[in-house]
Formats: structure tokens, C-alpha cells, sequence
DNA sequence: AGTGACTCCTGCCCGC
DNA sequence: TGCGGGCAGGAGTCAC
């Protein structure tokens, strides 16, 4: 399940292995990959065919690569990975993954270095179709002059490890809020990058529990929360990601390892660490909510008064 | 405008 | 063995 470290890990390793390179073909092998680009799969590959990719931003779980030359009107290659999408750097010619939705032939970059002078294969493998790549041109940001960022991410929310994150601003809009505190961290216009994995796990470091009320969270609960989110989510950056199995992996197919790290998720039944550490005894319990689990200790996370489930 | 239900998808796992 | 149903869930869309 990509959130922002599993995206970011791909972030990096197109701007290693993609960016500066020319697409001399695309190949829409699944029409509903390119679901979200408005004029059809045929204008998606005749658009994107004799672009050259620049280097690939990122903000929340949205990734991006900006089109180089292409003036004014200018465009980027935006990718959501949902549930199950991958990115992968192949060489051309390499075995093909049961689930390719869409392929693009990468010609060597104007500059390229020792072994960098062969063609690549950027692959868009997607189990679930959930994801999927779409062309949008790229505005302004609304909050920061001439930062550009495609138009379907502007009403996304700055992520915790964005520098112009700004927590006092979230921490006041989450007190006008009259819904649960992990319903709040997984809306995407409040604050992005945040999935079901990290919610639960940074929840558990804050000592919250998902149920709370917004409205009643003070300030040092908040940036409680937020210092425990980018916590979290830069531990599990320098290790990779999280991966439960082969379906999420950078662009290089390798698994990250941060699963290993996790204290609540996909623990239910087992003891919390943290009690144990300090002598108590304590088990990870899992909520079904909101059409998915929560996994949260009852005993330093306990069930708030007023609950907004 | 904020909120929450619904929907899109496949593969796996369970029970009968 | 086979099949139906539940489960995994990010985010756009829609009704209220």
C-alpha cells in the first residue's frame, strides 16, 4: 500500500534512472490505467511520444515528472500508484509482468554518463487498477508563487515533509473539523501522504486514539501527531518503505523492509511494545471503520469519552 | 462547504 | 473441487 515513503523511494529512483531522458514510444496496454487522462489512451501516448522528462516531484502520494521543452503550456506525466501500482526501470526485452498496463520506451539522456547510454523500458504495473498515469498541465500554487504542480494536485494538502508544511494552520483547521481524528489524517486536502499504514502507526506513537474528536485535540496533541508522522514515515524512507509482499517495490523491483518496524499495524492479538517496556501487559486490538481496520493498544491509546467514530 | 457513503478493481482466503 | 462472499483500500464523485 505505496503512501508518501513508498512513493518517495520511486520519486528517487526515476530522478536516478528516468529523468533527462527523451520517450521515443508509449504502449497503453489497459485503457483503464489512463482512466483519469479526459482525451483517451490514444492522446495520452501521442502526447507523451517525443517528450523529454524532467525531474519527478512528489506531493502526498501523487508523483509527478514535468515535460522538459515543452514552453508555456506546460505539462507533466502525473502517477498515482493506488493500491497496487508499480514503476518499474526495465531493459527492453526483459520478461513481462502479468499485470503491464502501460510501457514507454526511454532513449538515453542528452548527458548520459558510462552505462547509461541504453535504451530503458519505464513500466506502469498495476495489480488492482486503482492507479493510474494521466498527462495535466501544471499551474501555479495558490499558497507559493511560481511553484508549479499539476492542476488534479492542487487541491491537495502540503504532506508532513513538505518544508512549507505549515502544522499550526493544519492543527487550526482540524479544530473546525466535527469528525474523527483518523478520518481527518487520511484527507488528503488537510494534510497528504498520510494512508491507513502510517495513520495507525503514528496514532500509536502520539498515544491517540483514532476516534478522537478534532475539535477537542489541543496544541500539543497536534504536534504530538505531526512530530510522530514525519517520524514514522522517515524511518520507514531510510529503510526502503513497507512492503507485506512483492506488490509494492521501487523502481528497481526490491522490497523496502519497514514492515519489520511496525507496532501496530498488522499486529492484532500480540502485545503492545510499549507497555511492555514498561512492565504492562497490553494487546494490539483491530476496529473494522470506515470500510477498513484499525489497529490501535487500548491501554495507551484509550477509547476517548466523546467519539467520533 | 463539510461529511460520509458509494464505487472502482483484482487476487487471495475462507467456509460450505 | 468449486464457488460465493469477504477482505485489502486511495480517492473521485455524489447526495445531503
Amino acid at each position: 500500500m505505496p503512501e508518501l515513503p513508498e512513493v518517495e523511494v520511486v520519486r528517487r529512483g526515476l530522478e536516478r534512472w528516468a529523468a533527462g531522458r527523451p520517450v521515443s514510444a508509449v504502449e497503453v496496454l489497459d485503457a483503464r490505467s489512463t482512466r483519469r487522462h479526459d482525451a483517451g489512451p490514444a492522446d495520452f501516448a501521442d502526447r507523451l511520444t517525443g517528450a523529454r522528462l524532467a525531474v519527478p516531484e512528489r506531493r502526498g502520494k501523487y508523483l509527478w515528472i514535468p515535460l522538459a521543452d515543452r514552453g508555456p503550456d506546460a505539462q507533466a506525466l502525473v502517477a498515482h500508484l493506488g493500491m497496487s501500482g508499480q514503476l518499474l526501470v526495465n531493459e527492453p526485452g526483459d520478461p513481462e509482468p502479468r499485470h503491464l498496463r502501460i510501457r514507454l520506451l526511454l532513449e538515453p539522456a542528452e548527458e548520459a554518463g558510462d552505462g547509461e547510454d541504453r535504451s530503458r523500458e519505464l513500466r506502469f504495473v498495476d495489480q488492482r487498477i486503482f492507479g493510474g498515469l494521466f498527462l495535466d498541465p501544471l499551474v501555479e500554487a495558490s499558497d507559493r508563487p511560481g511553484q508549479l504542480l499539476p492542476a488534479s494536485v492542487a487541491h491537495i494538502g502540503r504532506d508532513p515533509m513538505d518544508p512549507d508544511f505549515d502544522p499550526e494552520a493544519v492543527h487550526r483547521r482540524l479544530r473546525l473539523r466535527r469528525t474523527g481524528l483518523k478520518r481527518a489524517m487520511l484527507d488528503q486536502t488537510l494534510v497528504s501522504g498520510i494512508g491507513n499504514i502510517y495513520a495507525d502507526e503514528a496514532l500509536w506513537r502520539a498515544r491517540l486514539h483514532y476516534a478522537r474528536p478534532t475539535e477537542t485535540l489541543n496544541r500539543t496533541e497536534s504536534s504530538r501527531l505531526f512530530e510522530a508522522v514525519r517520524e514514522v514515515m522517515a524511518e520507514a524512507l531510510s529503510q526502503g518503505g513497507t512492503s507485506f509482499d512483492s506488490l509494492y517495490v521501487n523502481v528497481n523491483g526490491d522490497s523496502g523492509y519497514f514492515d519489520r518496524s511496525l507496532d501496530v499495524y498488522g499486529r492484532a492479538g500480540q502485545p503492545c511494545r510499549r507497555c511492555a517496556r514498561q512492565g504492562r501487559e497490553s494487546t494490539i486490538v483491530r476496529d473494522r471503520f470506515m470500510n477498513r481496520s484499525s489497529a490501535y493498544c487500548p491501554r495507551c491509546q484509550p477509547v476517548p469519552r466523546r467519539a467520533r467514530w
